[in-house]
DNA sequence: TCTAGACAGATTGTTGAACAATCCGTTACG
DNA sequence: CGTAACGGATTGTTCAACAATCTGTCTAGA
């Protein structure tokens, strides 16, 4: 199986679930269905439950058992806040040097334009999370890569509520690429507000669906 | 015990362990040994395990078992790297409404005040911990609160490394207490640059041990 | 002497069954 | 109609066992 952990690899499947929407926010994962749809035992379903309740796709409740995190607009901002905060820190604080570190971010961005062509939006969602996550890996903080990486995941359970994903996917596409452009010349504060204005419209576009979505609810 | 899970009774047992030294930096945790000196299952200690490893307090290896992590000088900088961009920050954005929302803080500073008339270090620790967690809780940022665990976790790892933990807690006492006495009266912008040169001064000292220590290694 | 590989012991990863504790929806009662 | 007891279902924890992997030792060979 995938490489190692069958923990590691039941929490991988019940990433999928999650960010396809087959298990909604609110809902609850029981042990025992995991357990007996995926042939494993109760006991690796609960550390992969572990797992997940780390990067914050579950929320664990004692005694009451394991949940999809039920994200609202709150979640939306506060993500879109630390983002807002972190990400152009990190390319304001590059220099020339950096520039030749560039190959994760060149990578990401063609994954994710190959992702777009073959209309693959899932897979589109998965090369931005990776651009986001190694553009904040140029900052060399360990720390702040755990963060990034339990903020991306975050991410993705927002983008699962919205039922059109290719509406927001879309624009990602040509922002990363237009910003990786500008960082490769090495014009990192041009990046940095680019970037911003970029996150400041992905947050609105969300909220604005989110918003919505309480509305009717 | 701790109210619920006997897996976070363990965790915490653990945690005591590792914050007075007990279990050091690159000692191996074996599974057996804590399920029977505590006197509970394997599979509790590997819930705990997790636990403890989601704070950063022990890393896990596949197949190899799991270990208290080796810092360095490194890993100073860059936890006050991180506090230094986080704490400060989340002081300037406070406001004049904000000044009556400082309880938890006042409770911090009493906790350390009695924790140091009594000598007790270890929780003067504690207490400093909790300020500096609750100063973060102003921002209403349940994605940083997160964050803010962690590094608080991890930078109670690096102060078990020094031998005399009375001369790293001591100035906390009296520069968190008039920290609090700035906000206290709306001076948010003073008091960020009070806590910038106090966590300057703080990383200085660790960093000076750290470095020490790794030059007679 | 040093390196490489095989072997054995110890540790981790996973399973399955079992039981206590807790939660939750239903029912019966006031 | 509200409430308290009841019972089924789920979680928390333990235990025993086995497979897979690691680690250190020992031998064989250059």
């Amino acid at each position: 199986m995938s490489q190692g952990s069958t923990a590691r690899a039941v929490g991988e499947h019940l990433s999928e679930w999650i960010t396809e929407g087959r298990l909604a926010p609110g809902d609850k994962v029981s042990e025992t269905s995991v357990a007996s749809q995926l042939e494993v035992s109760r006991n690796t379903v609960r550390e992969a439950f572990r797992l997940l309740a780390h990067d914050g796709l579950l929320v664990h409740e004692f005694n009451r058992g394991v949940f999809v995190p039920q994200v609202t607009s709150a979640d939306v901002r506060d993500v879109y806040r630390l983002r807002l905060i972190i990400e152009p820190g990190v390319v304001r604080a590059l220099t020339a040097r950096d520039t030749h570190r560039l190959g994760t971010l060149e990578a990401a961005v063609a994954e994710a334009r190959t992702a777009a062509r073959r209309r693959d939006w899932p897979r589109v969602g998965t090369a931005n999370m990776h651009f986001h996550r190694s553009l904040v890996a140029l900052a060399g903080s360990p720390r702040l890569d755990v963060m990034m990486r339990r903020l991306t995941a975050e991410l993705r359970l927002l983008f699962a509520v919205i039922d059109d994903p290719r509406y927001l996917y879309q624009p990602f596409v040509k922002r990363n690429k237009e910003l990786l452009a500008l960082m490769t010349k090495g014009r990192f504060e041009e990046g940095a507000d680019y970037l911003e204005s970029y996150l400041g419209d992905s947050e609105g576009a969300i909220l604005a669906a989110f918003e919505e979505r309480e509305r009717t609810a």
